[in-house]
DNA sequence: TCGTTACTGACACGACTGTATCAGTAGTGC
DNA sequence: GCACTACTGATACAGTCGTGTCAGTAACGA
């Protein structure tokens, strides 16, 4: 619907999205980053309309370089997936744009409206949807399916957490590896038990 | 140090941290604040010296719940430690200082110097030390007990994070049953081959 | 040459921020 | 009665915020 953005404004997004890995996304103001990127706020009014219009192209531009990494993700089965997961998760260079991603999600759980609503349930499904993918079709539709890439998923999300504050590679990558072999090779699956 | 605080101030510290809970802490001030709670920024300034300085409060406020709840624990093994922990993870009660915590762990992935300094990095290591009590004494020092320990709690944390944007308690409850009993009772113990 | 489009930057406005100052009050101990 | 402490609330200040306005420029097609 809307026509492609201008050349101009792609690279003044790009500017400002190196501007926020460095320096976050939630408390930015149009002058600070204006004369970061060496523009006006009269510039960035013009071409994202407003603070939000800005904050929300962010936001895309950040969910974007994830989106890319699920593409580029080998069909393979739900170990190896996660595996890849974890490479792209750990990488030092994608550690800004990691965190960026959490102020994004802790965000979101607060205001309904506004640039971030839908940002943490809509990552949370995505990134579901792709453990799924890589699951044996028979299991992908059971709930106990959809637990298992719930568990890996959340031994990704919390170790990448650990990962963010304390730098460990060596120890969450350990976490990560041995928990994942756990988690897909001894995965018990009950009878649909009843869970709380 | 301090003198212990003055009945007034727990007193507008409780109502604040409320408010907070309700609100979020990254972006308070102190006019909002104080019409909420029946006070003046006056007051606040006074009692708590700056909005820094409520903010810390606040945080600690907040921690002392987290403190509470990890003393109360039972002395017993990993996996009836990790259930408890989760027990108390995914009660509705508690969501919103969850959401709370979250969003002060992701700030303080940023902000190296004011309130939030090492409050993500001293909270990994408290809930770390919290499960390394529940292993055996020969397992709790190995670079692989660590390991495991840091695997149960990404999977703790990463659950709650989808707890918080999902709600869907009935899909991360069995995750994290079913992922815990196969991190505690599969885990493999590798003759300290290399990780990354 | 003219009009159109994309973009630029300067300025002003009202709202909001944290902080400072300070007179005033209720309570307590002497 | 007097001093002292804890606390209150009003007011003011300088700074920053997002936004609105608007004249001006460079490129380009007709």
């Amino acid at each position: 619907m809307p026509a492609e953005p201008s050349a101009r404004r792609t690279e003044l997004l790009e500017a400002a999205y190196d501007y926020v890995l460095a320096n976050g996304l939630a408390d930015i103001s149009l002058r600070p980053v204006a004369e970061a990127i060496g523009s006006s706020t009269g510039v960035l009014r013009f071409l994202f309309g407003s603070r939000d219009g800005l904050v929300i192209a962010l936001v895309e531009r950040a969910r974007a370089d994830e989106l890319a990494m699920l593409d580029r993700l080998p069909d393979s089965g739900l170990l190896s997936t996660a595996t890849a997961l974890w490479g792209w998760l750990s990488d030092p260079a994608h550690r800004m744009l990691l965190r960026l991603w959490t102020e994004s999600y802790a965000t979101s759980l607060l205001a309904e409206p506004g640039p971030w609503a839908d940002f943490a349930r809509s990552s949370v499904s995505q990134w579901l949807a792709v453990l799924a993918k890589a699951q044996p079709a028979a299991v992908r539709r059971t709930a106990d399916g959809r637990a298992q890439c719930t568990a890996v998923l959340a031994l990704l999300r919390g170790a990448m957490l650990d990962l963010l504050a304390t730098g460990d590679r060596a120890r969450t990558t350990r976490a990560v590896y041995a928990g994942l072999k756990a988690i897909t090779d001894q995965w018990s699956w009950p009878n649909d038990e009843e869970f709380s």
